[in-house]
DNA sequence: CCTTCCCGTCAAGAAACACGATGGGATATT
DNA sequence: AATATCCCATCGTGTTTCTTGACGGGAAGG
């Protein structure tokens, strides 16, 4: 993107991007809104947009009736990367208040909903000890509410990742009570403690190293348009998607997609996909479950 | 945040939360990484560092060994908003390749995995298109992947909101061929033509302007203990957890949680949540649909 | 021992930017 | 119609920021 004669400094590269931000998106900007969320004299910002314009000439056209730069027919982006999943992205993270408007582009943002139940925050730093956990290798203490009911919330875990799944965060850790490879919901964490050395090594996580093919196809409950139409959605090949997932993370795109119920118990429109291979997945999680049991055994033996 | 005496330029303060925020999520970081992610000279990179030392004095150590300044054990955010959501979030779009790393102040990532289905990617310009005709309140011609099997391709809608339900985003509006509003998935928009003026005003839309509130509670199947855990994870207050929805909306949220499921057809964690006034909401539904139509039809006449 | 790669600082020049002033064009107010 | 206001652009001058170049110290590695 940048060119290789032109050496801009690191801000005047920023305040370009804005300019393309803001033609792209909202089609029109001020120069008091470069001036403003800058924090640079209009002056300058009249000479940013005098740049802005020598190198992407067919891009604006000021229009003195509405006071602002409008994008002109011929534009084309130059200095950013449209992507709509970043821009909406945004527009979610601001909504629920993840990120300020401020440290954003947006001057006001389309009206968008978000449908889904609210969550409680996640404290920053019961993420920072995990990361840090993870990072270091070790272990730590952390207060959790088990969905299992151990009347007991203190657990010392060993960490070694961190996955999203279905609109949640999970961190893959080992379990010194448990002694045994468990999945922790991170809004469940209500404390974390310092961080200790561990002897644990994660490779012996079977069911997180080893990887399987889960083969999907459109629910064939449905019409024939509407499996096409899932086709495309989802890039299907000759009606079959191939995703390679850890063993242990099958479980949730199972369950995100109600690909664990038996068939003919949902409307079909409720369970738009199916699980081809389901019985080799079951199959493999299983045994994977074994193996790993009998491999700790024998490396604490 | 900003001090009301200190005048700070807009790209030194930058630099100086990039700092924060090395030092809150990574713990460590060097001259060098600013110099380089901001492009200007290791000199200015060290005053950089003294600016930052003056105004934090406890946040960091240089350790020489390391050949890195380390967070300080005294450490604690002056300039950075430290969100877990949006550090996660930017994981996740790192891993999806909507943003690239350049774009965050990541040095390495830690591990994460992204357990959800592929999708196709949306064409910028197809949104680009779309919520130009929600500001003018114009409408559009578009190719649509219908699921419900339509032959035509072809669609003339008059788009008045953005939502996301469940990992999708769709566009609420008016449908000329079906006089009528409805939801249209945006990834299965493929072309989208220039914009016209319309007449419909987007106040008709009756099921999208009045809103309901869901009663949710835990699936009492579940036990006590897991009861709980959802109360907590969700923020019930007596075992009740009320959202305001569009009614339009209701229908994503009762797919996602599988609230339209019978009782007793799924297993219990499958449906951890159940909607209480589940007639009332349904009824509400059709009663406004109905309410819509007649008064299209009035406005139409 | 020498090399390399961190770090820091001093000095001089270039670039970016702010401030003050001047002027043009469009819209609203009197 | 005259005036005020709010956009914009540009020229000149002074200040701040940043770069370039030079010099020096400390730690690790061949």
């Amino acid at each position: 993107m940048e060119e290789a004669g032109e050496t801009v400094r690191w801000g005047v590269q920023r305040r370009l991007e804005f300019i393309d931000f803001r033609l792209f998106w909202d089609g029109r900007f001020n120069r008091r809104d470069l001036a403003e969320t800058f924090g640079i004299s209009a002056q300058q910002a009249s000479s940013d947009i005098a740049q802005y314009t020598a190198r992407a000439p067919g891009n604006l056209v000021y229009d003195p009736a509405l006071k602002a730069y409008l994008r002109a027919p011929t534009y084309e982006p130059k200095l950013m990367h449209a992507s709509a999943e970043r821009y909406l992205l945004q527009l979610v993270a601001i909504e629920n208040q993840w990120m300020r408007q401020e440290d954003t582009w947006f001057d006001n943002p389309p009206p968008i909903e978000n449908v889904s139940l609210p969550r409680k925050r996640t404290d920053a730093l019961i993420l920072l000890h995990v990361l840090d956990a993870i990072n270091k290798r070790g272990q730590l203490e952390i207060q959790y509410k088990s969905i299992t009911g151990s009347a007991e919330p203190r657990r010392v875990i060993a960490p070694h990742a961190l996955f999203h799944a279905a609109g949640r965060w999970y961190v893959r850790a080992w379990s010194t009570e448990h002694s045994d490879f468990r999945d922790y919901n991170l809004f469940r964490i209500d404390q974390a403690g310092e961080i200790a050395t561990t002897a644990i090594d994660p490779a012996l996580d079977f069911e997180w190293m080893h990887e399987i093919d889960l083969i999907l196809a459109p629910n064939p409950a449905l019409s024939v348009s509407q499996q096409a139409a899932l086709e495309a959605e989802y890039g299907m090949t000759n009606g079959r998607l191939v995703v390679t997932k850890r063993l242990s993370q099958t479980f949730y795109l199972m369950t995100e997609h109600n690909l664990d119920v038996a068939p003919n118990t949902l409307l079909p429109g409720k369970q738009q996909l199916v699980l081809v291979n389901s019985d080799e997945v079951v199959n493999a999680r299983s045994t994977a479950r074994k193996l790993s049991i009998d491999a700790l055994e024998r490396a604490s033996r």
